[in-house]
DNA sequence: TTTTATGCAAAGTATTTGCACGGGA
DNA sequence: TCCCGTGCAAATACTTTGCATAAAA
């Protein structure tokens, strides 16, 4: 078993011991899903699926994937494009960096002194209470940079 | 005149230098979201400007806009709610910062060395070529924690 | 006068909901 | 068996477009 589809079996998992239930069809979403490195919408989903499963239906998708957000197994990805793809979820402290040419996404580690800093000093300055923050890189990636 | 209604007349001369007309509807639309703190949705521009204008369509506050974004006078706001609000544009390399109890939009600074000194760290990392970044800040402002 | 802007209505997308049937546990 | 999940169709929300009229320059 690679390490792919024991992350789409760990959500499986996860779905049950919150009382889903794990069907044909919400296994293939969360297959999709969970082996992408690509931010997905809930149509490039539904189109991936319906080769396996013809009589799936594009709801199917949108209340899997409202499972599966609820669950912070996924998160939704805001680009200049749009915003209704979706794409694992960040484990902890982590951060997007999004290839502007192919759309891959990797993800980085945003828990240091630096932002902490930021924050810091932000806060005093505003008088806000700072209790979240989206921080989002776009980019090249190595392949596509290579491409040119 | 105050700071407030110059903001309006500077966007209005601009989109005058860009081959558009400054007619009434337009106005209304550039003085809500020229002097707004919080970021508005076509709908909530067009409710506030109707009170004004009564003949004024929905469409209007579209397309005025989307001249506005072109022209970078006004940007979207992506929230946990929805994305389809705007507020002023962000001068220079400047970030927000929002009030999660009340919405009000705060900009903060955000070129700084802790900035360059992440991206650059990542960009090693990932071998990804960063070309922009998206940092934005979820808090509450002094009044609402205040109300506490 | 000339050209752009407007409102209305209609058309497009994106997403959600109601409901009877089907399939997991 | 029991109850959740499904697809379909319809409803809703959001946004864009076509067109005849109104208004800015």
């Amino acid at each position: 078993m690679n390490q792919k589809s024991s992350k789409a079996h760990e959500w499986l998992r996860n779905l049950q011991a919150n009382g889903y239930r794990a069907t044909n069809t919400r296994r293939a979403v969360v297959e999709t899903l969970a082996n992408s490195q690509h931010a997905l919408s809930p149509l490039e989903i539904y189109e991936i699926c319906r080769s396996q499963h013809k009589r799936m239906g594009l709801v199917t998708v949108y209340r899997t994937v409202e499972k599966l957000e609820e669950l912070g197994l996924v998160q939704r990805v805001h680009q200049p494009s749009g915003c209704q793809a979706f794409i694992s979820a960040a484990e902890g402290h982590q951060h997007l960096l999004i290839c502007q040419s192919c759309g891959k996404v990797t993800f980085f580690n945003g828990e240091n002194e630096a932002m902490e800093s930021l924050m810091k000093k932000v806060s005093l300055q505003s008088g806000y209470q700072i209790e979240s923050h989206w921080l989002q890189l776009f980019g090249q990636c190595a392949n596509c940079r290579d491409q040119t």
